[in-house]
DNA sequence: CTTGTAATGTAGCTTCGGCTACATTATGTG
DNA sequence: CACATAATGTAGCCGAAGCTACATTACAAG
């Protein structure tokens, strides 16, 4: 989660909004791959099997030498341990951004349903929606849910 | 990748699902920056202005190298065309994408406020959210407004 | 115990989006 | 006109995420 170095870039009281916000919404993505990859592990581990790098790389739909990369990666990060040809386990810090992102993943679509939106559709783009909604976004969700359960 | 960032999503009933799913979401990320640019070139040219490098960069939070790079992805692209130091236009094709982009932006922030996401999130988290929503959900958020307005 | 196959892992290449550093071109002011 | 400065452009580097091709390890059958 490095942070660029903000340089000024401008001194005018002009907007460094609309940058921050793309900026954001551009750092986000960065995040995402990692999610979804402990998201999925939590799943599998959670359904009664193991966490395989090919059950993985199926899933998300890419080459295994991809997943394994990746799979280093959040080893690197702290999220996961895996020891050479065994499988794929979450840290206690894995897990734990596992399971707020599967409650995340509930609130959108329940949230698209909500408003109206079939469920395949939900389904599907909530898996690119859910990595840009904020805690003040999702809050509100969860108060609309509320409301109109 | 590809002439139609925006278009509807496939009628195929059923595939490797959830591999497709990611799939879909991260290959919508690709278009993302392009739809970006785009945008705010189509902004900054009919607010009065010229669209140069240096206020595409600073508005998106880059450095100039950068945007002139992905500017001329974009030329790569069939979306801009530009003169070397003139400003960048767009093309037909870009300036309907830019309103495609434009509109459905405005959709999901108009969504986002609906459903009592404040503001200032909505905005910023509309960033992230748009070039992951998908036709048919646009179309049910502009049914959910068009109901509750 | 050998061996074939599937799972794993490694290497090396590509594209993308970033950056810094440096070079070049326009431009406006004296 | 000259020159300082700002805008543009170019080159080269980095890391992430993807792929293919090849190498290695496990494991289940014979």
């Amino acid at each position: 989660m490095v942070e660029n170095p903000i340089r000024p870039a401008s001194v005018l009281p002009e907007e460094p909004t609309q940058a921050s916000r793309f900026g954001k919404a551009r750092t986000a993505q960065s995040g995402a791959l990692l999610e979804d990859y402990v998201e999925l592990i939590s799943d599998l581990l959670g359904t009664g099997g193991e966490a395989r790098p090919t059950d993985i790389a199926r899933r998300l739909g890419v080459a295994h030498a991809t997943a394994i990369k990746t799979i280093g990666r959040l080893k690197r990060e702290g999220l996961a341990v895996a020891k050479p040809y065994r499988g794929v386990f979450l840290t206690e810090v894995g897990e734990s951004l596992a399971a707020r992102v599967r409650a995340r993943h509930r609130v959108v679509v329940d949230l698209l349903l909500a408003v109206g939106v079939p469920f395949e559709a939900a389904e599907s783009d909530a898996e690119g929606i859910e990595h840009h909604v904020s805690d003040t976004t999702l809050a509100a969700f969860a108060r609309f849910l509320a409301r109109g359960a």
